[in-house]
RNA sequence: GGCCCCAUAGCUCAACGGAUAGAGCAACUGCCUUCUAAGCAGUAGGUUACAGGUUCGAGUCCUGUUGGGGUCACCA
């Protein structure tokens, strides 16, 4: 990146020199040269005639000759049409090297002290989580790091679900029918168990409602039957039960609290099995049944300055038609709160615990609404994070016969598909048959980092934005475009790194520093690693671990190519061979770091 | 119905408004007595949903159409 500015300065000295015309920095951008012309960095000239009063290939000549002559670091350029294609010297690419290995943060932003929290995983504690999870755990604690990577002081935080009707409805089913089963007695994961009385109760409370149904219709065949189903859904036995045990909880019943606790701490240490199975933390836990209150304050106050009006019924509510939104209730007619009323609360109290320049949100994108109107609302209510909320919006993982639906049980659950892919691991190595000298332990820890490392590139490649499909008939792939090719590559380098050590090959930068030309393996493939510095930025300014996961594959690429055409340890000249052990060095170096950007480990050997 | 998102090779996905739209998988073909073949190289596969527009230049921006998803709850 230094290279491209220095390029970039010389621009704008030659603009002035051979057309007389001043062109900012900020207004030329450098591209790196497609493979199937020579060159390293492209200028598209196209945007400069107008000022240079020139062809674009006049404009291009001038501006080549000019950087030719007079910047070493220029060694060769030509024309094609609009595009001036830019060669570097040997010599720059050899300081790149070096700059790299001599900086072991190389690419990362010194730190700034600004701000973010990332919001991230946010469970229901009634089912166990599922691959949708995945896709925002593995979201959010990649943003988190390619925020820290970009000099920001980052806080991750959770806001546990953890209260509700629908904690209520698997309380109320292991009341009825549980008969004191635990989590150690069944020997079940307890986020499990909990989430196997969930089912339980939708499944007796569904019978419930059918049979309510048939008897209405016999009282009066003529009804709406949706009608019918709508007042049924609301009179069965488990529902008021379940309603009743709500209000039991907000009252603080003894007995329906420590049920609660009881099944919520299974359920957590679910969880926890889990987010470590997953590799991901949080360091801070928001649970929102110490915070579910905080919003009401932020109802007087929204009445009080007349943002908020209230309707004759008691109900609150937001008026946001002048913002192309709608009308809001911000609060029931009962008094008790809604969903967004707690998330303007916790806005609150989050920024009162960390203030932060920026917050990120990484909710699912039905979500879209709801924070489109938590950001309207604590603007106008004047809050200083109001402009730094950002809701990451991610689209559903889909099965290719749609929608998964828990009520359906076509739900991909987060502990099975991990167990899987982590027997899919273990059957691949051993076939494979590179490992014996690893020990039983240090095996199962190469399974599982493989297992992850695959399946969570396979959710970060693409753009969060769109919807992705996932076919279980179809395993993740350990070939081609995947998180195992880049490790893979890893493994390599380091492969390359112990024989350079047991060998006592020099890879100082005087070791490789007469070296006068560079094969284009060599030139590519560290063309490549300085694009480093400049990915970490973009994939930190647009939050987007798909920037990183794609450049990680492209270095992984370019080593391939690097590794297959070109030998390192049977290169006579010592100084090359020391370049090309200083490469690998580079390139593991880069890629462990990118990997880690993902929350990908890099094995040293697989 | 209003609003939001999406549509690119058989499949899964890429492509700061820039060159002949790229990868992987699947199919076919080569390459392991030499550093890890989970690799490398090649063949084949495209009217970027459709119609207009803006631009020196459009998969990308604008308008419309079609198709898919989401959302518009006194659920969370």
């Amino acid at each position: 990146m230094q290279t491209e500015n220095t390029l970039i300065q010389a621009l704008t000295a030659a603009f002035q020199a051979q057309f007389g015309v001043e062109v900012a920095p900020a207004e030329i951008t450098l591209q790196p040269t497609k493979k199937e012309f020579a060159g390293h960095y492209t200028l598209v000239v196209f945007p400069f005639v107008k000022l240079t009063k020139k062809s674009p290939e006049e404009t291009a000549r001038l501006l080549g000759e000019y950087l030719a002559q007079h910047m070493p670091e220029v060694a060769g350029f030509n024309v094609v049409k609009g595009f001036l294609n830019l060669e570097l010297a040997a010599q720059v690419w050899l300081g790149q090297l070096a700059a790299i290995l001599q900086n072991p943060q190389f690419g990362q932003v010194t730190p700034h002290g600004r701000r973010v929290m990332v919001e991230y995983s946010s469970p229901n504690t009634n089912k166990p989580l599922h691959l949708g999870h995945l896709r925002n755990n593995f979201l959010g604690f990649s943003v988190a790091n390619l925020m820290a990577a970009n000099g920001y002081q980052v806080m991750k935080t959770q806001v546990v679900n953890d209260r509700g009707i629908h904690i209520c409805k698997s309380m109320l089913a292991y009341q009825r029918f549980g008969q004191g089963e635990t989590p150690e007695a069944k020997d079940l994961k307890g986020d499990h168990l909990v989430g196997d009385y969930y089912v339980i109760f939708d499944k007796a409370y569904k019978k419930e409602v059918e049979q309510l149904v048939a008897e209405y219709q016999a009282a009066d065949p003529t009804a709406d039957p949706e009608k019918l189903k709508e007042k049924a859904a609301k009179n069965a036995p488990l529902m008021q039960a379940a309603q009743t045990m709500l209000r039991q909880w907000e009252e603080g019943d003894p007995e329906v609290l420590a049920l609660w606790r009881t099944m919520n701490q299974w359920v957590y240490s679910g969880f926890n099995a889990t987010y470590q199975a997953m590799g991901v933390n949080f360091d801070k836990v928001y649970y929102e049944s110490e915070t579910y209150l905080l919003g009401k304050k932020i109802v007087d106050e929204g009445l009080a300055r007349g943002l908020f009006f209230r309707k004759p019924d008691g109900s609150v509510w937001v008026d946001l038609t002048s913002d192309g939104l709608d009308q809001k209730l911000i609060l029931r007619a009962d008094g008790t709160s809604v969903y967004i009323t707690q998330d303007f609360g916790l806005a609150d109290e989050k920024y009162a615990d960390f203030p932060m320049e920026q917050s990120v949100y990484v909710v699912g994108n039905e979500q879209d609404y709801h924070f489109k109107v938590l950001k309207l609302v604590v603007n106008k209510l004047g809050r200083p994070y109001a402009a730094g909320i950002y809701h990451l919006s991610y689209g559903m993982v889909e099965l290719p016969t749609g929608r998964m639906k828990s009520r359906e049980g076509t739900v991909v659950d987060a502990d099975d598909l991990m167990a899987e892919m982590v027997e899919i691991a273990r059957q691949k190595t051993q076939e494979l048959g590179k490992i014996e000298e690893l020990t039983p332990v240090e095996a199962q820890q190469l399974y599982h980092q493989l297992a992850l490392g695959a399946l969570k590139y396979y959710l970060l490649r693409v753009d969060p934005k769109k919807n992705m499909t996932f076919n279980p008939e179809e395993s993740i792939d350990f070939q081609g475009d995947t998180g195992t090719y880049i490790q893979y590559t890893h493994a390599r380098t380091a492969a390359i790194g112990r024989r350079a050590a047991a060998e006592q090959v020099p890879t100082d930068p005087s070791s490789f520093g007469a070296v006068a030309t560079l094969a284009p393996a060599e030139s590519e493939l560290l063309q490549w690693l300085s694009q480093y510095p400049k990915k970490i930025q973009q994939a930190g300014s647009e939050l987007a671990p798909s920037v990183m996961a794609s450049y990680a594959y492209e270095v992984a690429r370019a080593y391939g190519r690097f590794f297959h055409d070109l030998s390192i340890f049977n290169e006579p000249d010592p100084a090359r061979r020391s370049l090309r052990v200083a490469l690998s060095a580079a390139t593991g170096q880069v890629l462990r770091q990118a990997l880690e950007l993902l929350g990908i480990a890099a094995p040293e050997r697989m």
